[in-house]
DNA sequence: CGGTTTTGACCCGCGC
DNA sequence: GCGCGGGTCAAAACCG
């Protein structure tokens, strides 16, 4: 699985030093707020609207540097994108990774939207027990999206809530890696986070799945609305996120990825992201709906 | 007492 | 086939 999560070693490869370097981008969220609002809520804006970056009036600073430096890569079936989000020390890189030719993992969750509880307990209780019958098929990996996030805390609040099943050391890494999944029935959502070990600073947070319930947070109304209306959000096709923070959205060189600069959150963050290419069948989707859900003057793409 | 975290074992895919 | 590394499970410990 080394192909599949660049960390941020290779994320930095990505990144010559050209315009920018990982620090600088880590100063752009110095200043944005820590809103105690994960970008999590976000993601529960499945059906965001395009006019939602219009409506962040803040303006893309020194950001767009960084995009332009990005290079370009090719199409492949990855299914990670990564994202920042904001919570307490806000700034944050994503890389994107992929899982390759072969995905296995969880069985698409999003396909059952319901059911595949059932599905994936029999599948988690087969394995567990004695995996007498692996199914033939393979399982099918969900998009995911990475978050690189400069912050003290490992575990950024997002506005879900979520339980820790495992923790694992990470190879080359002084650092740990844990595993989270939402706590809520029926909700397949899973998060890795993970601090780099190049930077300690920042750490990294990958989700995987989509949320079938509205956040906790956005159960206020009120503060919904604030979200919705004043947070930059990223889009990966299965998922929806709202970063709140700066946002870098980057993918392997074997994976093309596009880049987005965001408004800030709250009025005066950043936030770019790239989006890694969806499985196979939605190669270029998400390109597309970052291009649909932004507006041009913000989605930059190499090519 | 219920929910969460910890942690070692187990499973599985992949490369050699 | 074997070892490695990533991911998950689940019992025990922990905590509010």
């Amino acid at each position: 699985m080394e192909d599949s999560i660049p960390s941020l070693s290779s994320f930095l490869d990505y990144y010559p030093a050209s315009n920018y370097s990982l620090s600088e981008l880590m100063d752009y969220s110095a200043e944005g707020e820590k809103s105690s609002i994960g970008f999590m809520e976000l993601l529960n804006m499945q059906d965001f609207e395009p006019s939602v970056l219009d409506m962040l009036h803040v303006p893309v600073p020194s950001v767009e540097p960084l995009i332009q430096t990005q290079t370009s890569t090719v199409f492949q079936e990855s299914s990670e994108v990564v994202n920042t989000p904001a919570t307490p020390n806000s700034s944050s890189i994503s890389s994107e990774s992929s899982g390759g030719p072969n995905d296995e993992q969880n069985k698409e969750v999003l396909d059952g939207d319901g059911e595949e509880e059932d599905e994936e307990e029999q599948h988690k209780k087969t394995k567990k027990q004695l995996k007498p019958k692996k199914t033939s098929q393979k399982r099918q990996r969900e998009p995911r999206f990475a978050f690189m996030t400069k912050s003290e805390v490992d575990h950024l609040e997002d506005g879900y809530r979520w339980r820790k099943y495992g923790q694992k050391a990470v190879k080359n890494s002084a650092f740990p890696r844990s595993y989270y999944r939402c706590t809520t029935a029926s909700c397949n959502v899973k998060k890795r986070v993970e601090r780099s070990y190049s930077d300690p600073s920042t750490v990294v947070t990958t989700y995987e799945g989509q949320h079938t319930h509205p956040s906790p947070v956005m159960a206020r109304p009120s503060l919904a609305a604030t979200l919705a209306s004043s947070s930059a959000f990223f889009s990966g096709g299965a998922a929806t996120f709202l970063p709140s923070a700066q946002t870098v959205l980057s993918s392997p060189s074997h994976y093309n990825y596009s880049t987005v600069v965001n408004g800030g959150f709250m009025g005066s963050t950043n936030i770019i992201s790239a989006a890694a290419g969806l499985r196979s069948s939605t190669l270029l989707t998400d390109i597309g709906l970052l291009q649909d859900i932004l507006p041009p003057s913000i989605v930059r793409k190499e090519e």
